[in-house]
RNA sequence: GGGCGUAUAGCUCAGCGGUAGAGCACCUCCCUUACAAGGAGGCGGCCGCAGGUUCGAUCCCUGCUGCGCCCACCA
């Protein structure tokens, strides 16, 4: 070996005696145990492997060649075979299908892979499905406009049926609620095989074979059975009443499906006729004057007491309405009375309900003001003003409104501009109505006391991650006003499973609603007879007709862990995988999806559905507005696993912690993408190096024990910090780990691995070199699962995705030694580099004389690996140690050129 | 109006009672046999504002202010 340096020492403290346990001399560190680890032995078979590694590794191509494999291998195939305890179960949201995925649910998505394959490679069978959402709405109107088709339930199904060869959306072909999901199926699964390729190419370790879809027959089984079982239990129940009602759509919408919007309006002065003159009140919606039912106001507002018990005449309509006080009723707000009708809001939900006034409505389901005069209106004036308003939608009603009450002189003043906010549903585009309609309803503590204290309980059994996340989900529980809605009058759905009777005058009975036996399910009422009736009673006298409505989206995937585990359907699987270790999704959804499975769960399993939620924050567009497709500022996805690859935008995904919203950053990509290469490079290196003997009990050099013992603390912080789901901490901590190992740590053994001081010398560089590479690649794994798939390819035959974790028990020998050392040489090595920069010569320049300055006994770990030092430095000369006790590490150093 | 989060370098973000950190961007230098899709070095901060606690506050407490999200808000 090279001995030829002299170590000067200035202060004394340097004896002789404090090198003679130097590694060279003496091999210091813990014996290994004897049961010798697979990975030491694939260490040193790797690199006698290398004639594997490729000449120019790249990242192109990767995602294709590695997914097919894994698909091949079955690699992420989930073992029933295994007990609850060795299972991970994962609860992910199904993607809308008839949407597009946008960057934001790559990087979701993601961040529940990264837990799946840390879990995976920790020994746990991990349990992760995929579904897809195709059950609603937009896939309805797609399939309306594509195939030219309408879906009428009271048209029997029919099994020859083939829609029309071109489609003429003016006149659309009616067709049975069968086909018309077989249409809606027929479209979707084109628009699912993109979703699922897409998946492939970023690399989701998901069990294809548990693909499920929330219209498919398994989704239709359990919703409906869920739904028959809340049914029995008294947990599901009918009721007319007043609706949240989207006139576009024409159906129900649910709280949790609303949205306010800013909405223009203006304020109208309207005067109501009052015994002692006019009353003027302000309304933003004259048109709803004939569907006032009384004015109320504030029971302590002194102005309008005296007309409390009285009553005012309604203008144009000159329908006798009383004055009601009721708390409510906000004096400063507009002139503090309000006209109440049935209905322009809650607000005359409320008052309509608990003054027990009667109903007058005027809007009909389709938006627009009923044709038939209603009967309250007496006098000839009235029914001639009502009939200019027949049949107008509400906004050109309300116009017409305006121009009747200016020529009655009714109206005071001009309309006052005004921008208000008004309940939308979240996929409509006009304000919500509320039309009195009968619904199914889901209790979920929005009326019971007792029920939500249960919900709010349920919430504090789950770990969230972040913490913060549960005051949204509590926010929101202990916000409810209502029960969940989960009927809507729509076709592309989950049906009730259910029937009405019939009396002799052809009424329905819905009171006493026929359900379907479980063992029938999935039943289409519409195709479908109840026991005991046959098809030729359908909608006749003394027969029945089906519940004509289907259920809310969020009743079906609500039940995503019960679909997806196989409850009652494979009671053997689901008993494996529920209740579930994880469900991940975004915030928004907090609200609908996450605490609409836990209701079900609670009243079906008297339990959370899972013990974790780990939610994910927003990809936000530059300027951190919240990306949507309207506002055109959606970055599609594909394109950027095609120009930076799925590692790099996995990378970005995993960079962003969990519940903090974050602005795309493109930039960012290449970051990752770098890492990615990086990779390839640094391991091309190491496993080029050359054949090492050994294992690692055979290494022996104190720069090599270093590194290998600071390693130890980097797996078990990133080991830590994946256990508390927080895998950006896990990320950082490897990667930072790894770029010291390939700018330092490589860079000062090269000469010695390569051979320069000797066999015994370049067998520990290079066993601590294969020891090293190996332990981060498998760190790196589920962050990037190609690149590192790829390397481990070149030295292994199986997956790296199921290797096993790295263990520092296992795979890494407790030496004993100062893992300071390797920091103590980087930071002189980064001294020396420093001077060559400042004299902007090469890094290969040589130096003649060093002084390194710093800490005794942190010049005593540099001394330790001088000689690694002298090489990577080029120090052809001397090094000389200097205490100035400092923590850092000083270089002062004169280049041979200028000497 | 209620709730939650957030405010640190030009940007994206760590840190968190004890002398301010990383990456990107920018500037300078270097073709070095793993990597020029590299490497090295450097410039750059009233740690939002105001009080308080403390020997000491970017960090803990209080109050403001800005930004974001969720909820409520249709007279």
């Amino acid at each position: 070996m090279d001995c030829s340096s002299r170590i000067m020492c200035k202060g004394g403290w340097l004896g002789a005696e404090g090198f003679a346990w130097l590694p060279w001399a003496t091999v210091r560190f813990a014996p290994m145990t004897s049961t010798l680890p697979n990975q030491a032995s694939d260490t040193s078979t790797a690199a006698s492997r290398a004639a594997v590694v490729p000449e120019r590794p790249a990242l192109e191509g990767l995602e294709d060649k590695w997914s097919a494999v894994w698909e091949r291998e079955q690699v992420y195939a989930f073992d029933r075979s295994k007990t609850r305890e060795q299972i991970f179960a994962i609860d992910t949201p199904p993607p809308t299908v008839s949407g597009s995925l946008h960057v934001g649910s790559v990087s979701s998505y993601t961040h529940t892979d990264l837990i799946a394959r840390y879990q995976r490679m920790r020994g746990k069978e991990v349990f992760y499905p995929m579904g897809w959402d195709d059950n609603g709405l937009p896939t309805e109107r797609r399939v309306q406009n594509f195939f030219g088709v309408r879906c009428d339930p009271s048209v029997p199904y029919d099994a020859d049926f083939a829609p029309p060869d071109k489609p003429d959306a003016k006149r659309q072909v009616s067709i049975s609620r069968g086909n018309f999901i077989e249409l809606c199926e027929r479209l979707t699964a084109e628009d699912e095989v993109a979703f699922e390729n897409l998946w492939r190419q970023l690399g989701l370790s998901v069990d294809w074979s548990h693909l499920y879809t929330t219209i498919g027959g398994d989704s239709r089984t359990a919703s409906q059975r869920a739904f028959l079982r809340n049914l029995e239990r008294g947990e599901a129940y009918q009721s007319e009443a007043p609706t949240l009602w989207d006139v576009t759509f024409q159906t129900a919408v649910a709280q949790a499906e609303l949205e306010a919007r800013e909405y223009p309006g203006h304020f109208y002065r309207v005067a109501f006729h009052g015994p002692d003159g006019q009353v003027p009140i302000e309304t933003t919606r004259p048109e709803l004057i004939a569907a006032c039912v009384a004015l109320v106001a504030h029971p302590d507002d002194g102005r309008y007491q005296p007309l409390f018990g009285r009553t005012v005449r309604t203008p144009i309509f000159a329908v006798e309405v009383p004055v009601l006080a009721h708390p409510a009723a906000e004096p400063d707000k507009g002139a503090g009375i309000a006209m109440c009708c049935t209905f322009g809001d809650l607000t005359d939900v409320q008052w309509w309900r608990e003054l027990q006034l009667p109903v007058r409505a005027i809007i009909g389901r389709d938006g627009r003001i009923l044709r038939d005069t209603p009967d309250w209106l007496a006098a000839d004036e009235a029914k001639a003003a009502y009939g200019q308003l027949a049949a107008k939608t509400t906004f050109s009603a309300r116009e017409t409104m305006a121009a009747l009450l200016g020529e009655s002189a009714d109206l005071m003043g001009e309309p006052k501009p005004t921008q208000r906010m008004a309940n939308f549903y979240e996929n409509g585009d006009k304000p919500l109505e509320i039309v009195a309609t009968r619904q199914w309803y889901i209790r979920n503590g929005g009326r019971e006391e007792a029920l939500r204290e249960a919900m709010l309980a349920r919430g504090d059994q789950i770990t969230w991650v972040p913490p913060f996340m549960k005051h949204r989900y509590a926010n929101w529980v202990r916000g409810l006003n209502g029960d969940w809605l989960v009927s809507r009058q729509r076709y592309f759905g989950v049906p009730f499973p259910l029937w009405y009777a019939l009396n002799a005058d052809g009424e329905p009975d819905y009171s006493a609603p026929l359900r379907a036996r479980e063992d029938r399910l999935p039943v289409d009422p519409s195709s479908h007879v109840p026991d005991g009736y046959d098809e030729a009673q359908r909608g006749q006298p003394n027969g029945f007709i089906g519940d004509p409505d289907v259920m809310d989206t969020w009743a079906t995937s609500s039940l995503t862990p019960q679909i997806a585990g196989g409850w009652e359907r494979d009671p053997d699987l689901f008993g494996r995988v529920f209740p579930m270790d994880l469900c991940t999704q975004a915030h928004e959804i907090i609200r609908t999806w996450l605490f609409s499975r836990v209701v079900r769960s609670h009243f079906e399993h008297g339990q959370t559905p899972w013990t974790h939620a780990m939610i994910s924050g927003f990809v936000l567009d530059p300027d951190r507005k919240k990306m949507s497709k309207s506002k055109g500022n959606v970055t599609t996805p594909a394109d950027l696993l095609e120009k930076y690859g799925s590692d790099a935008v996995r990378w970005r995904a995993a960079m962003s912690r969990p519940g903090l919203d974050s602005p795309f950053d493109e930039s960012q990509m290449k970051v990752g993408r770098r890492l990615a290469i990086k990779v390839l490079n640094a391991s091309k290196f190491v496993l080029g190096m050359g054949a090492a003997r050994g294992d690692t009990t055979a290494i022996s050099h104190p720069l090599d024990l270093a590194m290998v013992n600071r390693l130890r603390q980097v797996v078990v912080e990133a080991t830590q910090a994946f256990d508390r789901l927080d895998y950006t901490t896990a990320l950082e901590t490897t990667e930072k780990f790894f770029w010291t190992f390939c700018d330092d740590y490589v860079e000062l053994v090269k000469e010695r691995a390569y051979g320069g001081r000797g066999d015994s010398a370049a067998d520990s560089a290079r066993l601590a070199l294969n020891t090293g590479l190996s332990v981060q690649l498998r760190l790196l794994a589920p962050f990037l699962p190609f690149v590192s798939e790829e390397v481990w390819s070149w030295s292994h035959d199986g997956s790296i995705h199921r290797a096993s974790w790295p263990d520092v028990d296992v795979d890494l020998p407790d030496v004993g030694n100062d893992p300071d050392l390797l920091v103590a040489v980087a930071e002189a090595l980064a001294g020396l580099r420093g001077v060559k920069s400042v004299a902007k010569v090469s890094m290969r320049a040589e130096v003649s004389h060093a002084t390194i300055g710093g800490r005794a006994d942190r010049l005593a770990l540099v001394a330790q690996a001088v000689d690694d030092l002298k090489a990577a430095g080029r120090i052809v000369g001397e090094v000389e140690f200097v205490d100035t006790g400092s923590d850092s590490i000083t270089v002062d150093a004169v280049l041979a050129d200028s000497t």
